[in-house]
DNA sequence: AAACATTTGTCCGTATGTATA
DNA sequence: ATATACATACGGACAAATGTT
């Protein structure tokens, strides 16, 4: 299990939640391989800290479907089927057009204006083809719309969906490839779409735009 | 005869499982009411654990949204508020429409026949007034459909708003109490789009069925 | 079958941090 | 501001469970 040694530790943050998303971001980004089996007085070590923060991000990260643990036995990355990302898709679409619906009936003239800079810069970073870029502007349009529709649970059921596709995309294609001109435009209509609180559009576009992910899948898979 | 082996038995619960099932029971029937303080040493005495089994429960238990914990400071039940309940029936509603249309493409003879099995009972329940068998049931149905569409994702959120629901139920109106002979008529309807696969019909009827809770909410509130 | 090695599960002592007098 | 009380955060030792030789 490859540690990498340029771990900086955020001083103000508690052991467990350093542990938490430093573990995270390596499932996430490959480090940790699927399958890897993770054993915690290896990992308190690396880490410097004692089993009990490493435990304790154990159970979050199971939670969260990255590490499954075997009770007695062992610890493990989770493994991913190319197939069940559709799985991810289907929930988050529903989600993400109830969100738009909902912040239609919330949406404010700032929050237009924020959704316009935000894709702006979205459409800059996708015709610079600087993907990675462009990923965290989709990722905050999206999540902009999370805020405006204002459901905790909405935000939460979504981000962690997020969370696993970010993951996919990290173990399956290396890097971010996704993101269009099209989803640009998409997004433009959204934002017109629930600027005159059609609710119902607001929803169906963002349905269509979700959509587009998995065209690309399927000459992926 | 032979003893399945792919199905592990847990034996015997850990005591990280045994206490956080036991306060998820006290927080959700209300023995542990909303904004109470939760002491972990007082509570590894009552449970005859120790307080790390406690401490691992809370970390689930926030979660899950039953408790919030300030660090350094102290843990309580999470306070409710009566018009939020709105917010878990806004997800759980798209959510199980989704699971409906997805079971359509699925969906078996056996499963129609389980179906027809559990809304029978259900039915009877309502007649009996037997609210809290009702309530059960009710839950059965829609897990069962879950389990058709065959999502993880989607059964694991629709299972934590399950919860929060029946929580609210408790505390602001002591029993379950709004199940009635229409929702057993629902039910057979979204059998019968089941049966001819038409998903589309299915999710329409399922969300019909959800939107029912709500009417009666709106005179309770 | 039984002893061993490994890993997870639990306990409890101590350190750290926060609120209150 | 300082001291005190109290609750949480962390650490390290021990117990229990599992798989293997």
């Amino acid at each position: 299990m490859p540690i990498p040694t340029d771990y900086t530790s955020p001083a103000r943050l508690s052991a467990k939640e350093r542990t938490l998303s430093q573990l995270q971001k390596w499932i996430i980004d490959g480090t940790l391989q699927p399958g890897e089996k993770l054993n915690d007085s290896e990992l308190s070590e690396a880490l410097g800290v004692s089993r009990t923060p490493i435990r304790e991000a154990f159970q979050l990260l199971e939670v969260q479907g990255l590490i499954e643990t075997f009770p007695g036995k062992e610890t493990r990355v989770t493994t991913l089927e190319k197939e069940d990302i559709i799985k991810l898709y289907a929930p988050l679409t529903a989600l993400q057009a109830l969100a738009a619906e909902l912040a239609a009936a919330n949406i404010q003239p700032e929050h237009i204006k924020q959704l316009r800079a935000i894709n702006a810069g979205f459409g800059e970073s996708v015709k610079k083809e600087q993907l990675y870029e462009a990923m965290e502007l989709d990722e905050e349009f999206h999540e902009t719309i999370l805020h405006i529709a204002n459901n905790q649970h909405i935000s939460t059921f979504c981000s962690s969906l997020q969370m696993h596709i970010r993951r996919y995309k990290y173990i399956f294609f290396k890097r971010p490839n996704w993101e269009s001109k099209a989803a640009a435009e998409d997004h433009e209509a959204i934002i017109n779409a629930l600027e005159s609180r059609n609710a119902e559009e607001a929803a169906r576009l963002m349905k269509h735009n979700l959509v587009r992910p998995l065209e690309h899948l399927d000459h992926m898979l």
